[in-house]
DNA sequence: CTGAAAGCGCTTACAG
DNA sequence: CTGAAAGCGCTTACAG
């Protein structure tokens, strides 16, 4: 602690020769002061290195200027693996919420946990940012009743309809159908999804959509045992493509449903020395700063993760100045690396 | 804004059949409550889904139960990439934090900027973690400034002797030893070091002090030629690379400053066909998740990142808390990889 | 444009 | 172990 009493309005006022709540008010430019006040208590502010308490003025004024990031997560045995695309959107909100002027509070939850009063209710944030690739529908009814309690939400994720919350994400459907297109015009035909496609994932569920809808409209026909379930790790990358290996079934191409599950595959079909993308083409999807750096670099499907970030606090702030908000989709950008150009490297 | 007014100790110390002052202390795990009391309390506040008011709390209380995070960067380009190894450090910072009850601010500064308002001393933060490949030295007389206010402040990186602050950091000089000896083991003469290796970048330094103490001890001579400037991107490391080409001087290693430089030099080195490790051994150092993914997989030295988030904290924590504290060095692990394996693959 | 006063929701001596 | 009271440092009607 600092040895000297802490300086406050009342000091500056007294130096300023103005009332405490002229301070107040000059040092949050309300336009009532006028410019020759603003000034002198700007210069007497500035002499005696004063700022403006922010726990009394959230108090008073019931809004803390700071947002809060949730991350959601399952628990990992490796506390500092982050998944790189959160990290990147981590970013891009941080200095998103340093433009408008907010502060912004992370944390690592899991969503099965009670998280809800830590932030919100306990007024440290004036809304709420949820990250991660989450089964929100599982806890649709507490995001509806934090929402019901006045707080504002604003998730990234999967953009469904008849969905009561807020949701930015990027257009996860049309992103699986390039892929999948991509990888038939390689002249891939037995073309593997490695991805939990069920509800649990809506964004790789819709990755996967848009796969059968590649597939169909080329006439390709599908087949169910191509399709294994993997969560966005390394590891369930690596175990998806063994379990794809095992089961027997030719194929000639994977698209996994993120990434990290691309790249794990890639290492497990290199263990089992066939050749990517001569032999197996691979696709990913988030194109994470490793993406270009794999061997062979990863194809895969970009998210403008700066522009993301910014419409997640833009809509956040919205939402708290009760201006009208609905979810948004933003388009994705085919990446194309040498790991599925099937096509040109053989045959 | 919820309709409802908001809930106050006031409300749960009516339901509770207390004053406020006995839901205060009964909330907070005050010993002098009584159990049966306390019980009482928490099952009103439960039922109300009543939460403390933090800024109220705070204001009080004159603690704010935060921490803050400052990334120190130069302005990029690119809002997004942020260097992999300090997320994994904010990863171990932010677990840390929530296990000992503190939430985490996080802001992305220029060193050069005026930050110092914007947390302590406006108490939005007890204290301040600060983290960046920084050049503090410069700005020494600052953080004395603000040190001398009371602010308790916390660096990662180098742990120089004659710092008054407190410094949790890696050993740089043992980790630039180890992995220059490894390369000299592998049989390399001529081992160039990519990176500043000026007091801008003491933790670069103190890994070019270890380069030179190990080639010393094997009586290897010392060219100056071989060293070149770098910052930690791939695209400064990609500059170095192309500027030691240019010199014309012969060299059969890279010891990189940081993994981004080593990968930037080994892309370098793959577009004027020559092959790592077989002509040029290469290695870097942080041990970031992209390391064992790149062709070749990076030998590196490793920084034990979640013992260093917990490290951070504690001793933050200890700071605000009035205990001595004193700048720790953690030990670091040399990963041999493939980028290194020189002697094996060739002569 | 400015000031005097009330009050945000807590924590913490003080008293018993 | 509990309560009554003061007060943390602001913001915001209210009045002029």
């Amino acid at each position: 602690m600092s040895s000297k009493k802490q300086i406050t309005s009342f000091d500056i006022a007294e130096l300023a020769g103005v009332s405490q709540a002229t301070v107040s008010r000059a040092l949050r430019g309300s336009p009532e002061v006028s410019e020759e006040t603003r000034r002198r208590v700007e210069a007497a502010a500035a002499s005696l290195r004063y700022t403006v308490d922010k726990n009394a003025s959230n108090l008073r004024s019931k809004a803390s200027g700071t947002l809060a990031l949730l991350f959601f997560e399952d628990p990992t045995p490796d506390d500092s693996r982050i998944n790189p695309f959160f990290i990147a959107m981590l970013g891009s909100i941080t200095r998103a919420c340093a433009r408008k002027g907010y502060d912004l509070l992370i944390s690592f939850q899991e969503l099965a946990r009670d998280w809800h009063a830590d932030f919100a209710e306990s007024k440290k944030a004036d809304g709420i940012i949820l990250l991660g690739y989450g089964d929100y529908l599982t806890h649709a009814d507490r995001l509806e009743k934090l929402r019901a309690k006045g707080t504002r939400i604003v998730c990234w994720g999967a953009v469904l309809p008849d969905q009561p919350w807020v949701t930015i994400g990027c257009d996860n459907f049309q992103g699986g159908r390039s892929v999948t297109e991509h990888l038939l015009e390689q002249g891939c035909r037995r073309i593997a999804f490695l991805g939990d496609a069920s509800h649990h994932f809506p964004e790789f569920q819709e990755r996967h959509r848009g796969y059968l809808q590649a597939l169909r409209t080329r006439g390709v026909s599908v087949d169910d045992a191509l399709q294994i379930d993997a969560e966005s790790t390394q590891r369930s990358g690596m175990q998806a493509a063994e379990a794809l290996l095992a089961r027997g079934e030719p194929f000639d191409a994977i698209f996994a449903a993120s990434d990290l599950i691309a790249i794990g595959a890639i290492g497990t079909l290199s263990a089992h020395g066939i050749d990517v993308p001569f032999e197996v083409a691979v696709a990913g999807f988030d194109d994470i700063p490793m993406a270009g750096f794999v061997n062979p670099p990863l194809t895969t499907v970009q998210q403008d993760t700066r522009r993301a970030g910014e419409m997640l606090v833009d809509n956040l702030l919205r939402l708290i100045n009760d201006e009208p908000v609905t979810s948004q989709m933003m388009p994705m950008k085919l990446i194309v690396r040498r790991s599925s150009l099937h096509d040109a490297s053989g045959t």
